[in-house]
RNA sequence: GGCUGAGUAGCUCAGCUGGUUAGAGCGCACGACUCAUAAUCGUGAGGUCGCGGGAUCGAGUCCCGCCUCAGCUACCA
């Protein structure tokens, strides 16, 4: 039986060739900040990420470079994938390398399954080969041949005319799966998500699909097929195959029934293989289909695509280096509407860092602690009685937190962030307007400055408490200065859909100096 | 070519099923305050809502046409 409360995420598998970007990035921190929120919530949470490290490149870089492909893959791990997650602070539960024996061996499993039921067929693969590339070409590389080739299709990179030449594959009846896919997407409209994304996989499928090769033969670096070791499986059906693999697909079937199925967070260019040919394939083998597949866009920059051929791609550590990874994941979850494309720029992202994390959050945080060490000796005061200014104060804390909570349910964390800074702000404006420092001029406004900071103080362990997710390393050096981790314990401990309940940090708790959250970056402008 | 989406203040973006003077943040100008990371709070300036038509008492929000940009139109991941 499925765990009710069971949260399994996904990000897709690092191409071990490519080189990290603040693309993968980006994936990787909106996949932690659900998870963690998640996790915090008290779900049963699993957060997976991992690599994928088959196909015919990795096998003609590494050879390229004069070693095996599994020690090219081994050495791009260990240097650029797995410093990447922690760069950005990422809480991955797992990490899966497609060349690990768990995988191997249940891809190998479900391939068997799929061809003793009858959705796996012997066929002829016939394409249009480059001699130059070495490979079958596909359309979007195909271009109307000029000059002496008229009339002819030849390769876009070699211009030299295409052989047409057949292969043998096994095949995946995905065509067969063409109407339940279609059920799929009209009964459960959050299948794929956002809607534009819906769309066109709708309109995809209704153009009507065909069968998918699935094995190759023209080289060796991949999972054999079990009934056939002349051929290798095709690397996105290898691929897709990770996300069950990794919970113990045909190894542990408690493992297995507790954590599918998954909620995947893809980047909308391979939006299609996870949602038409994944649950295809699980359809195929007697599996559940996924929660949910959502695809968020691109990243932007200067108004175009990033892309490491235009040398736009940025590496995450050229931001995490001088705004830290709190910044780089604050700047993309809140900036860029999640699902939509969004612009990235030096600019925009060192102005929220002052105006918002600075100014806003880590600013809020130190004046009230200074006051709380200037007034009451560092103790937590104790709250008297309650006006309409403390009680709005109260109350929207309790709003953002169940909004918020809203929001992280559906993907869109760009908004659970903007209700919770709503707090942020009102907590700003009610300290200036009860201008604490004037009450403490005189001992009779006593009972009404200890209220203000309380209610204060009580705001910021609210933020603390929600802000975990986003900005975890901030938020665990407020949560020690509040003296929170005394009195409440851990910060990553408390329930965050109970974080609006108002009170919970006990009068007379002793709090520490607060170490600066955002420092001022004096750099002007990072270069482009 | 076909399909989908987008074009709203200097910048980044909200504006659901059409309804009083079109919103936010940043930036800018002015003012208040001093607890705080010279931070905070308030006020203000600034927009023919891509262009042209149309139905409506009334449209950024509906219909038609056009312009611009992006994505999709299957087996590189």
């Amino acid at each position: 039986m499925p765990n009710p409360s069971s949260f399994f995420l996904t990000t897709p598998i690092f191409y071990v060739n490519d080189a990290p970007h603040i693309g993968h990035a980006y994936t990787e921190v909106a996949a932690d900040v659900l998870a963690r929120w998640h996790r915090q919530a008290g779900d049963d949470t699993w957060f997976l990420t991992g690599t994928d490290e088959h196909g015919q490149k990795i096998l003609r870089t590494a050879t390229a470079n004069g070693v095996h492909p599994q020690e090219w893959a081994d050495r791009l791990v260990e240097s650029a994938w797995k410093p990447l997650l922690d760069t950005i602070n990422i809480s991955n539960d797992d990490f899966i390398r497609t060349t690990e024996k768990r995988h191997e061996e249940g891809v190998a499993k479900f391939l068997q399954k799929l061809y003793d039921d009858g959705h796996v067929y012997a066929g002829e693969f016939e394409a249009l080969y480059c001699v130059g590339c070495e490979e079958f070409k596909p359309k979007s590389e195909i271009v109307d041949g000029e000059g002496a080739f008229v009339g002819e299709k030849v390769c876009a990179i070699h211009s030299k005319p295409l052989e047409l030449l057949q292969e043998k594959n096994y095949f995946f009846k995905m065509s067969a799966f063409q109407d339940r896919l279609l059920a799929l997407y009209e009964e459960r409209p959050d299948f794929v998500q956002p809607a534009s994304a819906r769309n066109e996989v709708i309109a995809f499928v209704q153009q009507g699909l065909e069968d998918l090769s699935i094995s190759r033969t023209s080289f060796d670096w991949g999972i054999p097929i079990p009934w056939d070791d002349a051929h290798v499986t095709y690397v996105w059906f290898d691929a897709l195959l990770n996300y069950v693999t990794a919970i113990g697909y045909g190894q542990d079937d408690a493992e297995f029934d507790r954590r599918w199925p998954a909620s995947h967070l893809v980047g909308k260019d391979i939006l299609r293989f996870h949602a038409v040919i994944w649950p295809a394939m699980l359809m195929a083998a007697g599996l559940e289909v996924p929660d949910h597949v959502f695809a968020h866009g691109w990243l932007l920059v200067g108004g175009e695509k990033m892309s490491k051929s235009k040398l736009t791609g940025i590496a995450p550590s050229e931001v995490t280096d001088t705004f830290g990874s709190d910044a780089f994941r604050y700047y993309f979850m809140r900036a860029i509407s999640f699902g939509h494309d969004g612009s990235f720029s030096w600019e925009d992202l060192a102005a929220r860092y002052q105006a918002e994390l600075a100014n806003g959050f880590g600013n809020l945080a130190s004046r009230v602690l200074a006051m709380n060490a200037k007034y009451f000796e560092g103790r937590v005061p104790a709250a008297g009685t309650e006006t309409a200014a403390d009680a709005e104060i109260r109350e929207l804390a309790a709003s953002v937190a169940v909004r918020a909570d809203e929001k992280i349910e559906t993907f869109a964390i760009h908004e659970a962030i903007a209700a919770i800074w709503e707090l942020v702000d009102a907590l700003n404006g009610y300290i200036t307007e009860q201008a604490p420092w004037a009450l403490a001029k005189d001992p009779a406004n006593d009972e009404r400055l200890q209220t203000v900071l309380n209610t204060a103080t009580e705001g910021l362990r609210v933020l603390a408490e929600l802000l975990e997710p986003v900005v975890p390393q901030a938020t665990a050096k407020l949560w020690s200065a509040l003296g929170a981790e005394e009195a409440l314990g851990a910060l990553e401990g408390q329930p965050i859909r109970e974080a609006g309940r108002w009170g919970r940090l006990p009068a007379g708790t002793q709090q520490h100096p607060l170490a600066v959250l955002f420092p001022r970056i004096e750099t002007e402008e990072k270069g482009k």
